[in-house]
DNA sequence: TGACGAATAGACCGACCGGTCTACAGAATC
DNA sequence: GATTCTGTAGACCGGTCGGTCTATTCGTCA
């Protein structure tokens, strides 16, 4: 299984780093078995990598960070409803979840969990690659006629739904706990889009309501 | 800093990991580490979870999960609004991450997804953890108002976003994506509420657009 | 062909890993 | 007072950790 072996071998360096983090985390992947599978001997890795493991984690991050940017990109420019955009998004997460007897995750949170304020690097990539899904996520949002104001926090409530979703899918060895809460997000979106334009007052502490938008449709 | 030591010696073993666990997750920590800030020697460890580390890791999320559960079921029992409770246990999490400097999240998290099928006492212990937490959500939304059949959706996208908000706010090393998800949600379950009885066609994957509803509270 | 840098290959290293083992201190039991 | 049990203490072990080092192969260009 996987990591074909016609890759060059810095690629396939990093897809074995980036499938370790999805299902062990950083420190609970040696090098050893890192090198097992990618198929090669250690020298090459200090070549590629002279920082050694977290430069191989920050590469992985940063390739698992364009991956996920250039598929929401990809559902952004197909101009379908964004929001049944975003619902098929949430379902091919947990479609892959599922298809690995829900060991793989997203090689992303784990590692975000794992690392300390020391581990700059990575923190670093970590942040980027989060700020990027965010942004692509509100512009999605946006597209579907969300007010702009509320496009970020609703961003971040979607990434922490997905993770948190995949987390709780994991743990519980279904897809039940994913599925339930994407529907409940879906759901609730829905609503917020279809309520068109009448603004709520949003309780929240301070109550600054936002002008109104109109959906661009 | 803290575990007072005037805690039983195995006590102290089970809040030293589950701040370790918090902090930088199960492999992570090692048991001289971990010794070293409990203040016992390695005998101790093995005297108390002859299951080695594994066993103490498993007690720590128990633990965990009692102290997380007793507090929503305090919240629960107080009989406030059921939403602005939730509210402040969100707030109370926040805070908590804000003032250890972003370095310590919830303890289940992290080693939710460090495990693998293998570790099947810690899937247990995590699992019931999580169904627990779910459970207790579900019955304060039903308090709030929401209808009996979605509470459990919205109460796995309540845990999700919770822990999902807690991950994106560590690695930004700023409260504001939690703060910002944390709104989002609110305000998002608030309309749930308000909306009183009507039924919504929720399209699950059909792209059923709905009618337009009108309520402006 | 010779030269040279890039890439591959793996032996090797000290440090640390989780876990086992023996020794001992103190309180309770008889 | 001897025995026993619980709990404390830390030396010690084999294995694995991430990382370094030297040697060799490959591709390219002079």
């Amino acid at each position: 299984m996987g990591t074909s072996e016609t890759l060059p071998t810095r690629d396939r360096l990093v897809q074995a780093m980036a499938r370790a983090l999805q299902q062990r985390g950083y420190h609970g992947i040696g090098l050893a078995e890192l090198l097992a599978e990618a198929g090669a001997p250690k020298g090459v890795l200090y070549h590629h990598f002279p920082g050694g493991k977290q430069a191989l984690a920050v590469a992985a991050i940063e390739a698992t960070a364009a991956h996920i940017a250039a598929s929401l990109d990809r559902l952004i420019l197909a101009r379908a409803d964004p929001l049944t955009a975003l619902q098929g998004w949430l379902a091919l997460a947990q479609a892959q979840l599922d298809r690995s007897g829900f060991e793989r995750g997203c090689p992303l949170a784990t590692v975000a969990l794992e690392t300390t304020a020391v581990d700059t690097a990575v923190r670093a990539a970590l942040a980027q690659a989060f700020d990027g899904i965010r942004a692509r996520l509100a512009l999605l949002l946006c597209s579907a006629g969300v007010a702009e104001a509320r496009a970020g926090g609703l961003a971040a409530l979607v990434v922490a739904a997905y993770e948190g979703a995949l987390m709780q899918a994991r743990v519980a060895g279904s897809a039940a706990p994913m599925a339930e809460a994407a529907e409940a997000l879906l759901a609730l979106l829905r609503r917020e889009v279809d309520r068109s334009l009448p603004v709520l007052p949003v309780p929240p502490l301070p109550a600054a309501p936002s002008r109104p938008r109109r959906r661009p449709r």
